[in-house]
DNA sequence: ATTGTAAACTAACAAGCGTTAGTCGAAGTA
DNA sequence: TACTTCGACTAACGCTTGTTAGTTTACAAT
């Protein structure tokens, strides 16, 4: 069963309404509304409000995982690889913010064997992520510091950027690709 | 009409539960539940159920504010400045991760005039963060680079604090003030 | 012209929601 | 002992929730 047009406005919209109020406060009548059609019309698209946050989310939560697996195994310097996934989140969050948003705020309304696998897939990209940090440890790229500190500093960052682009603080992709990283790597002082 | 032992019992205990499914996805016999009664009786102690979420997040956020003002106001350089800021995140962090998850995730379900008040509060704290930053670039304590880059990047890890804190990865208060404001400050090059 | 299909509609359901009213027993005070 | 207060209870309210059934409309293919 392939997603057709409609059905992917759906998504969209909804995930614009879940990013401002969480998935549990928009109802499929606010959808609906947001779609200018009845709720009980929806369905003749989509199979459950739970399908639509599982749609939202899991497409992201596997382009995030696979991503980090090509750069994990690339052949590159730390400092290299720890580029790539700063640029990997720019991308993901410039090209679909309001799924970002509900991928970081209402995982967890996943049920069953979907949140089992989104969490693995969470792990598994925070482990990826650990390990590029560490290498950087061991061979003398990065200063050696807590591990966890910078992983969390680095990734909380990287996680709510979508909190900020578009707020038009002069957050073009160009700055952000200019600056964060240097921000983040070579600090502030 | 001061708060009770009891009344704070259940704040706390709300504010435990919202911070793990939302406010919204928390029913009043969620609560209850885990007060170990039934959910008429909450009403001897609370308003109702937006009273709980006010009372959880206005006390914080007006803690907040009062401390970056005495901060932003004080005898300091920049790096003393942003170190005082960093360490209020923690000490709130480790005092109440339950209430500045509740902070972070579920303003936007104040209402009416505390809504307006909530971001009228966030909006000044931002702008004090701000002010601390464009000083540190113009007196050249800090490198001269996209102000509003590094504010976002401070905050997002400052604020997202509490979702770390309590894994045990190792993150002890000790740990965290000598690391974190190293990885922020001077980078991890 | 007839048929088929996609996508909207109206109407309704059962379950769950926050909240109120009124009751009752235990504990403290006069 | 009689009275008040506190904090629990049961029962129920009106409303909203996600979802289903059945119908209608518009349009493309035969």
């Amino acid at each position: 069963m392939k997603i057709t047009d409609r059905k992917l406005e759906i998504i969209n919209c909804a995930a614009k309404l879940f990013k401002e109020k969480g998935y549990s406060a928009v109802t499929m009548r606010d959808i609906a509304q947001a779609m200018n059609i009845k709720a009980a019309s929806l369905y003749n698209h989509i199979k459950s409000k739970q399908e639509i946050l599982l749609l939202i989310i899991i497409e992201i939560a596997e382009e995030f995982t696979f991503v980090i697996n090509e750069i994990v195994i690339s052949n590159q310097t730390t400092i290299q690889k720890i580029d790539k996934v700063v640029q990997l989140h720019i991308d993901i969050t410039i090209r679909n913010p309001d799924a970002l948003a509900c991928l970081n705020n209402d995982w967890m309304h996943l049920t069953n064997d979907e949140l089992i696998y989104f969490i693995k897939m969470r792990e598994e990209y925070e482990n990826k992520f650990r390990q590029i940090i560490n290498e950087g440890i061991q061979n003398k790229e990065l200063k050696n510091l807590n591990a966890e500190v910078i992983i969390f500093s680095l990734l909380s960052t990287l996680r709510t950027l979508y909190l900020w682009y578009g707020k038009n603080k002069g957050f073009t992709e160009a700055s952000l690709r200019n600056n964060m990283t240097e921000v983040l790597l070579n600090g502030i002082i």
